[in-house]
DNA sequence: GCCAACGTTGGC
DNA sequence: GCCAACGTTGGC
């Protein structure tokens, strides 16, 4: 059982999509990462938790809970000529991109900013999100960690 | 294998 | 819109 953070831009697929959803699921699709292929691929297991962050607006932070409910299989996105994420190097015989399934397990009563991240930094360690230049869309987060940020909701 | 150029991310 | 950070690309 694995913890981490999962980073989208709201203008594009934030919580509120999500929880729109058929089953409250979707596709994690779009990664172009090496470093996040390989976690999606190889390290999330069904059950694993994951915060849902808004970045790259207004008040980025965590505003939800996400559970894996598939492991990591090919994103056909990659394969569709035209679509934004297409990647001619990655076909269906040899997938370079993969993703997961995710379904919403609960919004948070109130979404822990970034800011209130910032301000605990001490109480949280090395929490990875907090870490100059980081730019994972994906990075995991300990047991601790995730205690101690959900003990500030 | 080095490394400069380039593109992307993401907070502010 | 700015800019720091850093992953990726491609020439050599």
């Amino acid at each position: 059982m694995n913890y981490w953070l999962m980073k989208s831009e709201p203008s594009t697929f934030g919580i509120d999509h999500l929880a729109k959803k058929p089953r409250r699921r979707a596709a994690w699709d779009g990664v172009r990462n090496y470093t996040v292929r390989n976690m999606l691929r190889d390290q999330m297991k069904i059950g694993d938790l994951a915060f849902f962050y808004h970045s790259s607006c207004e008040v980025p932070g965590i505003y939800g809970v996400v559970r894996v409910v598939r492991e990591g299989y090919p994103d056909p996105t990659a394969f569709k000529r035209g679509h934004a994420h297409f990647d001619a190097g990655s076909d269906r015989a040899t997938p370079r991109w993969f993703m997961v399934d995710v379904e919403l397990e609960r919004r948070l009563s109130r979404p822990i900013t970034l800011a209130t991240l910032h301000a605990n930094a001490k109480a949280l360690g090395e929490l990875l999100i907090l870490k100059r230049g980081n730019r994972l869309s994906i990075v995991p987060v300990s047991a601790e960690q995730w205690r101690a940020v959900l003990a500030l909701e």
